[in-house]
DNA sequence: TCTGGGGTCCTAGGACCC
DNA sequence: TCTGGGGTCCTAGGACCC
C-alpha cells in the first residue's frame, strides 16, 4: 500500500444543527422560538421511546437526544412533542447533500444529517477552506433554511470533533500544528468509537483525557482492549489516514419493534414477526438484494437481549424464509419471560442482479 | 431516568477443509 | 497415537454511532 503522505489533506465535516427539529420548524413556522422535541409519543409521561432530536430551546430544560421521552416530558411538559417523519427528513437531506457535493472532490454522506468533504484539491490552505465553509453555510441557509456547523481539519477524525466545537452555526478550523493541543483536554469518549464502556476501562488504567491516552503505554492498551487499544492511541494523537469514501455497500437490512406493553402471548409475537418480515422483504426488493442469513433479536422485559441467527444453504430472494426461519428461531424464546422487543434482520446481502442468472 | 430503531464493526470458539 | 497451520464460514454477544 502506498499513501501520498506528503500531500496535506483538508477535510471538512458538515453537521446539520438539530436537524429533525429544524425541518419541523421549517414547515411549521409557528414553532419558532418554542421548545420542540422530535421522538416517541410522550403519552403524558408514560411513553416508552426516546428523544430523537431536541431543538436548542428544549435543551435549555435539560432535554437531550437519546433521553427517555417520559423524562423529557417531565422536564418540560409544555414542549411541542412531534413524531419522527423520517421520509420528510430524507427528502430535505437529499437536497442539502446535493448542495454539499458540489463543493468537494470527494464526498461521503455519513448519515441523514452529516457529511465529509475532501476539499484538498480546491483550496490552497485552511483559510481558504474556511471561506468555502462560510459559503456552504450561506447556501444551505438560503436554499433550505437550515443551519449547519462545520469542522475543518487535516483528517476526518479532527474535522468531525471540530464541527461539534461551536454548535450551532459555527466553523472551527484545526490546523495540523494545533491538533495535539486541540485534542489533549478532551474526554476519551469524544473520540469516534470510544463510548462509556471503553472510557470506564481507560479510567481503570488511570487515563482520563485524550492527552493521557496519546502518551499511554501501547502494550498496556493492547492487553486491556486487544487490537483496538493501539488504534485508540493513534486516534488520541490525531492520526487518521482514512479516506473520504464515495460509497459503501449495504451489509444488512433489519426492522425491529418495541411493544407498547411487554407481551407473553406467542400469537402476538408471531404476528409482529410477520409484519417485520414483510417490511424487511419490501426493503430488500426495493434495494435489489438477495440475502443468506436471518437473525432475530429478542429483548425481555428486564432488557436482557438475545440474538439467534441461521444461514440458508445459499442466498435467496424469496421472502418466505424470513418468516419461516424467523419463526423457527423465535420458538425457544417464547413461553418464558415477557417480551419487550422483537427484531428481524437479513444479512449476507448480494445484488439480486446476477443471482437470478445463477438460480 | 428506565432505556427507539436503523445500522457497522469486532471478538471468539467451533466446524470444516486442505 | 499424544495431535500443525491457515483460511473461511457460522453463530452469539457486545460496543458503538446517529
Amino acid at each position: 500500500m502506498f499513501f501520498f503522505n506528503h500531500f496535506m489533506r483538508i477535510i471538512m465535516h458538515v453537521d446539520l444543527d438539530a436537524f429533525f427539529a429544524a425541518v419541523e420548524e421549517r414547515r411549521k413556522p409557528e414553532l419558532k422560538g418554542r421548545p420542540v422535541v422530535v421522538g416517541a409519543d410522550p403519552k403524558e409521561g408514560r411513553g416508552r421511546g426516546v428523544v430523537s432530536t431536541a431543538n436548542y430551546e428544549s435543551r435549555r430544560y435539560g432535554i437531550r437526544s437519546g433521553m427517555p421521552i417520559a423524562r423529557a416530558y417531565r422536564l418540560c411538559p409544555n414542549a411541542v412533542f412531534l413524531p419522527v417523519d423520517f421520509a420528510e427528513y430524507e427528502r430535505v437531506s437529499d437536497k442539502v447533500m446535493r448542495i454539499l457535493r458540489n463543493y468537494a472532490e470527494k464526498f461521503e454522506q455519513v448519515s441523514v444529517d452529516e457529511a465529509f468533504l475532501d476539499v484538498s484539491g480546491r483550496t490552497k490552505d485552511f483559510d481558504e477552506a474556511k471561506k468555502i465553509g462560510e459559503k456552504i453555510q450561506r447556501e444551505v441557509m438560503e436554499k433550505e433554511g437550515l443551519s449547519c456547523s462545520i469542522g475543518i481539519g487535516p483528517n476526518k477524525l479532527v474535522a468531525k470533533i471540530a464541527s461539534r466545537h461551536e454548535k450551532p452555526g459555527g466553523i472551527t478550523v484545526v490546523e495540523s500544528k494545533r491538533v495535539k493541543a486541540f485534542l489533549s483536554r478532551l474526554k476519551p469518549s469524544e473520540l469516534w468509537g470510544i463510548g462509556p464502556k471503553t472510557e470506564a476501562g481507560l479510567a481503570e488504567l488511570g487515563i482520563k483525557t485524550v492527552g493521557e491516552l496519546a502518551e499511554a503505554d501501547p502494550q498496556m492498551l493492547l492487553e486491556k482492549f486487544g487490537s483496538l487499544g493501539p488504534q485508540y492511541r493513534l486516534m488520541a494523537q490525531g492520526i487518521d489516514e482514512s479516506p473520504v469514501a464515495e460509497e459503501w455497500e449495504v451489509k444488512s437490512v433489519g426492522r425491529e419493534h418495541t411493544f407498547e406493553k411487554d407481551v407473553e402471548e406467542p400469537e402476538v409475537v408471531y404476528a409482529a414477526l410477520n409484519k417485520l418480515a414483510s417490511r424487511v422483504c419490501g426493503e430488500l426488493e426495493e434495494t435489489g438484494f438477495w440475502y443468506k442469513t436471518i437473525t432475530i433479536k429478542i429483548r425481555f422485559h428486564d432488557f436482557e437481549t438475545h440474538t439467534h441467527s441461521k444461514s440458508l444453504p445459499r442466498s435467496t430472494g424469496e421472502c418466505r424464509f424470513l418468516e419461516e426461519v424467523g419463526a423457527e428461531l423465535l420458538g425457544p424464546f417464547l413461553g418464558g419471560k415477557k417480551i419487550r422487543l422483537i427484531g428481524l434482520r437479513a444479512s449476507g446481502l448480494v445484488p439480486a442482479a446476477g443471482q437470478e442468472k445463477l438460480a
